[in-house]
DNA sequence: GGGGTATTTAGAATTTTTTCTAAATACCCC
DNA sequence: GGGGTATTTAGAAAAAATTCTAAATACCCC
């Protein structure tokens, strides 16, 4: 279960903001970089990690290395908080 | 903004389980503590976390204190997941 | 193939998080 | 008030996460 995984990943404010710039579409490392205060190996961490959560996926084209979100692992996530708020679980939708 | 801090707590193990654990009504810092192998000092140090982030509050009962749910922060969790997944966020719900 | 750019990997330093033990509070009830 | 239970706080040890620099890959294009 990566489930534990992608709750780590996106506990890191700025693997949240990657996710923020990607949401409007693909972009390269080296674009992600740009955004960022930092060198690109910590960025190349960063996108690891999130890779590993499944949060997101890369396409190489020429010799630059794509991301882009993937947003089904986040389906499980609001299942998630979904029924911690849900209370009771069963038949809250009647 | 205590956004940052909501994702911190959710993102160790033992602190969902332990909202797991009130899901199901409020519980004294011992009742919890019971469920997992730790010293009670550790379990509270995650209460505090959770208290914190605004996840959970306490009220005081005879010399217990029990733990509950808040979940309305949750709330605002969802909602970030919810723009990241729904793309250019405005209109998506036509 | 070779120079050039993009990105990742390795290893180390720093910081943060998790956990423990021991001690301190807090509160109850006789 | 004093013994007793419940919980937290303080401080230290251990483990994990974040960041950097330097080196290694990977891939393009001439």
């Amino acid at each position: 279960m990566a489930f534990a995984e992608t709750f780590k990943a996106l506990s890191d404010p700025v693997r949240r903001q990657i996710l923020e710039l990607l949401k409007k579409g693909p972009l390269s490392a080296g674009e992600i970089g740009s955004h960022f205060e930092m060198t690109g190996a910590t960025i190349s961490y960063h996108l690891k990690i999130l890779k590993q959560a499944d949060l997101i996926f890369e396409s190489r084209e020429k010799n630059f290395i794509y991301y882009q979100l993937n947003t089904t692992v986040l389906e499980e996530i609001m299942l998630w908080i979904s029924e911690l708020k849900g209370g009771n679980s069963d038949d809250e939708g009647k």
